[in-house]
DNA sequence: TTGACGCCTTGAGGTGGATCAAGCCACGAG
DNA sequence: CTCGTGGCTTGATCCACCTCAAGGCGTCAA
């Protein structure tokens, strides 16, 4: 198990559509790191060491106010990576990233990683529309952060973590203080906003698992029309 | 001047490094569009009609709240452009777009775009990187809304601003009301504010033109390390 | 000049969400 | 079993910033 790389960067969705060549040589590079939970991984301001690949366990990736506050940027899971925007961009890290979980992930040098882009027209292409989506859903998180309220960012963060449509029940995979501190909500808020979605009967929350009940009625309440019921 | 986008596009930042070719086949390509000040450009929803440049006046593009309330996301003036993510992501368009001051803009159809991106690699680089800037600089954002409070969102962007790096005086291109809303600040708040960091000798205002007086004690006003003479 | 309109400023009062401080529950170790 | 620890919930209080309302001031057209 020289290199457990292999599959982490075959299943990922950002490498997995490389040429056989060009997986060997990314592969021939890739180094198999290992983090044990709440691991810090990079500090903001450090030099980008690459790109990182999750192959299990989940990372969070935050910023850190003076005053110690954390916002959380962005969380990735298996088949994620992160720090791809420094590496392509040349910056330092600009956030912080640590282990929520234990995890271990594939890391390409920062290097490697251009030598493909330049040489791989596709691959750049694709890597150009990553980017685009990326700003996309930044842009949405600025929407959510400044033209909705609480209720308005937890609902909508719901409907959004939501693949079953509305159907089933599905989990929350990070701790809620996080979830908390990415939708720059304090977990208390959180919590009791949670709670009072459930007490109008438009989800169930049961531990980490909760089940959208009256997805249209939520979607108003994401869209800040409260109805009327609200208290 | 049947074609008025020639200079524009050449003197804009985002395509005078293409080749001759390149550039020709985009020039042929492009319309002049005009717009008057206060003219809605496009809507959040609409289909994306290209990538556009700015040549004379001002664009602001925006985002609507339900209840009405605007953020304003990006201010393009001369040489710049909008709606390149959109284009690129091929979403429809994100935001709102309209003249803060009468415009001339060159449009280049989406389609045409992106037969130059397929067409030529180093574009392609340079756009890829061009989008992780954006990543960086709404991350940048991000991390004002949510990890600064009013005085230093203020602070921190008046810094970004000058150019002069603190020695001479620059000037607010942007009507204050439109500056508070990107900043996430009333016009009153903002208004206040500045008249705060004025009082306490760190900046000098006259009309919208501003000089920053005392530079690293603004520094540390937008760090969130208030100095003790803050009322 | 006069008036109307936009933009900015100033003041007084309201409020959403943060903060502080307990208590509760689940889980793992001893 | 008990204890300890970490995460979650709940309630009371506070404060930064918003909201609303009014007045000043510059600009443009008549």
């Amino acid at each position: 198990m020289a290199n457990a790389s292999v599959g982490i960067i075959r299943d990922c969705s950002l490498f997995c559509g490389l040429s056989e060549t060009s997986l060997d040589k990314l592969v021939s590079i890739a180094r198999t790191v290992r983090f044990k939970k709440g691991e810090l991984i990079f500090r903001e301001g450090d030099p980008c060491p690459g790109i990182f690949v999750v192959g299990e366990g989940a990372v969070r990736v935050f910023k850190l106010a003076p005053g110690g506050k954390e916002h959380v940027l962005h969380f990735a899971y298996a088949g994620a990576t992160f720090a791809e925007v420094a590496a392509i961009g040349k910056f330092d890290c600009p956030a912080f990233a640590d282990a929520t979980e234990d995890a271990v992930c594939a890391l390409i040098p920062e290097r490697e990683f251009r030598r493909i882009v330049t040489a791989d027209h596709g691959f750049c292409i694709e890597m150009m529309t990553g980017m685009a989506k990326w700003v996309h859903s930044l842009v949405g998180l600025l929407e959510d952060l400044v033209l909705r309220d609480a209720t308005g960012r937890v609902a909508r963060h719901l409907i959004q973590s939501d693949e079953t449509g509305g159907q089933g029940e599905f989990s929350l995979p990070m701790r809620k203080k996080d979830l908390a501190s990415h939708l720059n909500l304090t977990s208390e808020t959180l919590s009791r906003t949670l709670h009072r979605l459930a007490e109008c009967g438009l989800i169930e929350t049961k531990e980490r698992k909760i089940r959208i009940r009256e997805l249209a009625k939520l979607q108003d309440v994401a869209d800040g029309l409260a109805p009327a019921e609200f208290a």
